[in-house]
DNA sequence: ACCTAGATGTTAATCGTGTAAACAAGTCTG
DNA sequence: CAGACTTGTTTACACGATTAACATCTAGGT
């Protein structure tokens, strides 16, 4: 609680805290493990008491986001109920929607070159995550014929694979600064076509 | 030539091609100036006679990146001719393939975090490339009725994104790592079915 | 109330990296 | 063949990651 003292109170948060402002701020290059330990009030060797090393600490961010990520997720599905259709659309907008506005999280998960397995809790809660739009994709995908249906996590694949490059080109540093259209535009549309190509919109909506 | 000698004789290069099997090998993060200069036979000041600094080199090595995937580009493209929608498919193709056959390369340009626009020299071979992309896009939509055709940088981008999200996420260490399908199957049945929402492929098909 | 074990921070030291300045060895041009 | 330029090397410094040794709480058991 009291931040006074020899100790700290909630170091590991507070380290967590610094860390993803940082990240946020200079990128996961940018990011010196001295420097959350200085914007935590402490020496660098503090840091070792709850993490392994730089890595961890940034695994840790990347924990806390797929966590946060994953409310979301279902909090979106479940907004986007009793229709499969727009649960999935709305899963789509979360990925979004999550990485700007915790973008410190967001770079740590997918930006700062840590493993997924880098530890099999990690990959637990990022799984979870990943398995609302499974989910969201399975419902909807029983509204295609049988004949042309793709396997859901095909095409749940494919979302997200759409969703995480419009948010990597367009709405990052990256390159495609330029683009002329809003990155949520951008998914929106993309989602759009592409659920028509399957036969999930009408092709006069 | 000869490496022997005071003098190394092309350096530059050398320092590139170090630079290049390092960050494939190590990651971004993992890719160290002395180390690239080791690999060299030379001592980590010398790199400053060819280079501002180690972001400087990584931005040499994305370069001739781009310059390799802009050729890459241009000859899927006119492969693909006189198809609009083959060339269209090649050049989707081509980013895939570039990813996988220049690692070094691809991690340089798109995962090393230094910007486009660093130089305008960069940001012009960068342009280059992506505007092959653009440029099917553009020959493609003309066979999309007036009424329905969104504007072609909007559906270069939608192409751009999912392949660029398909490699981040299932080609490289990333978390996809688990799906059970090829990226170069991914990034197929996804275009595929995009294009099929444009109407451009028969429903059939 | 002790007082001792464990937890949490700090100091101090090592090592690797990036970078700049001063110096040295080749190379090239008149 | 004498500078002037180019290209490497040495040396030096600051910073960051990491570890070991030491110091300071905090808690539990007596």
């Amino acid at each position: 609680m009291a931040k006074r003292g020899y100790h700290h109170g909630n170091l590991k948060a507070a380290l967590v805290e610094g860390a993803l402002q940082l990240i946020e701020g200079k990128g996961p290059t940018g990011f010196t493990l001295s420097e959350a330990a200085k914007q935590a009030g402490v020496t660098p060797a503090a840091v070792y008491r709850h993490f392994e090393g730089r890595d961890d600490l940034i695994a840790e961010a990347a924990r806390e986001g797929y966590e946060v990520f994953g409310d979301l997720m279902e909090y979106a599905y479940a907004g986007g109920q009793p229709s499969a259709l727009t649960a999935f659309e709305a899963t789509g907008r979360a990925y979004l929607a999550f990485a700007r506005k915790y973008p410190g999280h967001y770079v740590a998960m997918f930006e700062s070159g840590i493993s997924i397995n880098r530890t099999p809790e990690l990959a637990a809660v990022a799984n979870r995550a990943l398995g609302v739009l499974e989910k969201a994709a399975t419902d909807l995908s029983e509204h295609i014929p049988l004949d042309k249906r793709p396997p859901p996590q095909m095409f749940s694949a494919h979302i997200w694979a759409l969703s995480h490059g419009v948010v990597e080109l367009f709405a990052r540093g990256a390159p495609g600064t330029k683009s002329p259209f809003q990155p949520e535009d951008l998914l929106e549309t993309g989602i759009g076509i592409y659920l028509r190509g399957l036969g999930l919109i009408k092709p006069d909506e």
